[in-house]
DNA sequence: TATATATTTTGAATATTATTCTTTAATAAT
DNA sequence: ATTATTAAAGAATAATATTCAAAATATATA
């Protein structure tokens, strides 16, 4: 399930390529593009699935639509031991939370935050936040303006 | 094509769910879950795309398997006017640059960074980051480990 | 309120695709 | 060489996507 040594070859990343542009494509016009029979493309799917090398399909949704306009990044100092994850998987509990990233140098986290406006936020963290006992202290950046948002992968080519 | 001004309603809430968890869900299973035609669901589903609330689906591929095991966040300051976002594009057409936002305070970007390690990190900011000539300073965040990453958005519940 | 207009849903028909399974080919190991 | 092992092809079936006309629903207008 958790197979990391995988040895992916040039149809596995040309399949990769395609589904990380669409995730909805389908199995025929891989099969098509890559001259190959479908039921060849379904076995290299199900186990580039089972081998955890596509850990999961999404479809991204446009914040603005759902009224989540304001995204921050928090840098969050915490009490944790090393190793001791409490703070972190407390922080990955919330919902608004897109990503915790335990980072070095500050024994602290890196969170990314979606909200509908700055009021949220500070609810958000009066609410959720404060409830972590072994959060020592946060420092919020507000994002003005997102320039690129993938978080598409680097696939070698051919 | 970008109309913000779009009212979801409950229908379109739970479709959204469903994709946003798994982008590879049939039509037929949406249609079966909230008990509509398939039809409906189709319309339903292609005016998401096309009112822009869905914006792409993409396979969430497990950076390890592609030997990208090094995340990093980068505070850039650089000397770009206001609203002049050159320094900005340019970052974004870096392909192991996954993100890119313009963030307050500090007139600069936050940048989110793939390589494999870190001395293909030093690399990239050798190579590409020292091409563009309205960096000022950065500023490297290493990740030691990611606790949560989804960029799944919260959405409303009945 | 009644009527017209637009939008959405349904249901059926057809085209496409997914999936399974057996055979064949290619690879690797002994 | 010979035998396992793995991957691919090809055909057959099951399931799904997609289209379209008609019915239903909602929205606007007089």
């Amino acid at each position: 399930m958790d197979e990391i040594t995988y040895n992916l070859d040039q149809v596995d990343y040309h399949i990769l390529r395609l589904m990380q542009e669409n995730a909805r494509i389908n199995n025929a016009d891989i099969a098509r593009e890559l001259g190959m029979a479908p039921s060849a493309i379904l076995e290299r799917v199900k186990k580039l699935e089972q081998k955890s090398v596509i850990l999961q399909y999404t479809a991204k949704i446009n914040p603005a639509a759902l009224d989540q306009k304001l995204l921050s990044f928090i840098i969050i100092r915490a009490a944790d031991g090393i190793g001791c994850a409490t703070t972190g998987e407390a922080l990955a509990a919330i919902p608004e939370v897109q990503e915790v990233h335990d980072i070095a140098g500050d024994d602290g986290y890196l969170v990314k935050v979606r909200t509908a406006d700055s009021a949220a936020l500070v609810e958000l963290m009066r609410n959720s936040f404060a409830k972590i006992p072994s959060i020592i202290s946060t420092r919020t950046t507000i994002v003005l303006e997102t320039v690129k948002e993938q978080q598409q992968l680097v696939i070698p080519a051919p």
